[in-house]
DNA sequence: TATTTTGATGCGTTAAAGCATATCAATCTT
DNA sequence: AAGATTGATATGCTTTAACGCATCAAAATA
C-alpha cells in the first residue's frame, strides 16, 4: 500500500487543495516534479525526506521528529490549528508562471 | 549539507544515545542496516521516509507534518516531554537479536 | 596480544527523481 | 455539433542516488 505514513500523506493532500495548487503548480513552487507529485499523492511512492520537505516548505508545513508520549498533545494542537481558519489560505491566484523551481 | 532537517538528525542521534543503542543494535531492531545509520547519521544521505519512519519507532519517535504556525507550541511539548524523565529510557540492555524489521 | 564491538567505506542492485509525453476533462471557437 | 485549446493528472523511460551487502580500521575489553 502506502510506504508514506497516512497522517503526512493526508496533509499534503490537503494542504495542496486549501492553498489551491494544482500539481503542475506545487511543482513550481516546490521544484518537485509534477509527475512526482503525482505519484506520491498516489501513495505508491517512498519518497525521500528532502521531497517531502521541499513539498511541506510551500505548503506552509513542517516536517518534523517527537517523542511518541507528546503525539496526543500534538495532535490536540495540529487539530485546534485546522479549525481556526486564521488568515486566508488561499494564496495569491494563479498566473502563469514556470521554469523556475528551486528556492 | 545534510538533506535532512537539523531537527530530525539531532533528535535520531540523540535517541540512540538515550536509549544507550549502538548503530548495529538500532540496525537489528529497525531493520535498516547500519551502514545506513552510519550515513544517515553522517547527515549526507537523503534518506526515504520509509527508512526515517522505521527508525523513528524503534527510538519512540513519530515523523509528523504540521502547521507551521502551530511549531511554537509544538516544540514547548517536545521540550516538556523530555524533562519528565517519566520512567526509564534504557531499555532492555543489548543480547543479540537479529532479522525482525518491520511492524 | 587476541577478541569483541564500535562506526565507516566500497560497490552492485534497485527504486526514486526527473524529463518528456500521454491522457482526460472542461471550456472556448468556428 | 466537431474541433481546437487550455488546464488538470497520469504514464514511460533514463538517470541518479539510496539501499543493503560485505568488509574495513579503530577503540574498547579481556
Amino acid at each position: 500500500m502506502s510506504y508514506i505514513t497516512d497522517q503526512i500523506l493526508e496533509s499534503l493532500r490537503e494542504a495542496r487543495a486549501r492553498k489551491g495548487f494544482s500539481q503542475r503548480e506545487l511543482s513550481a513552487r516546490s521544484g518537485v516534479p509534477q509527475s512526482h507529485i503525482s505519484k506520491i499523492e498516489s501513495g505508491g511512492v517512498d519518497l525521500r525526506v528532502s521531497s517531502l520537505v521541499a513539498l511541506a516548505r510551500v505548503l506552509d508545513l513542517e516536517l518534523f521528529v517527537a517523542p511518541k508520549k507528546s503525539v496526543p498533545a500534538i495532535n490536540s494542537i495540529i487539530r485546534s490549528a485546522k479549525g481556526h481558519d486564521e488568515d486566508g489560505e488561499q494564496v495569491t491566484p494563479a498566473y502563469s508562471l514556470d521554469g523556475d523551481a528551486d528556492e
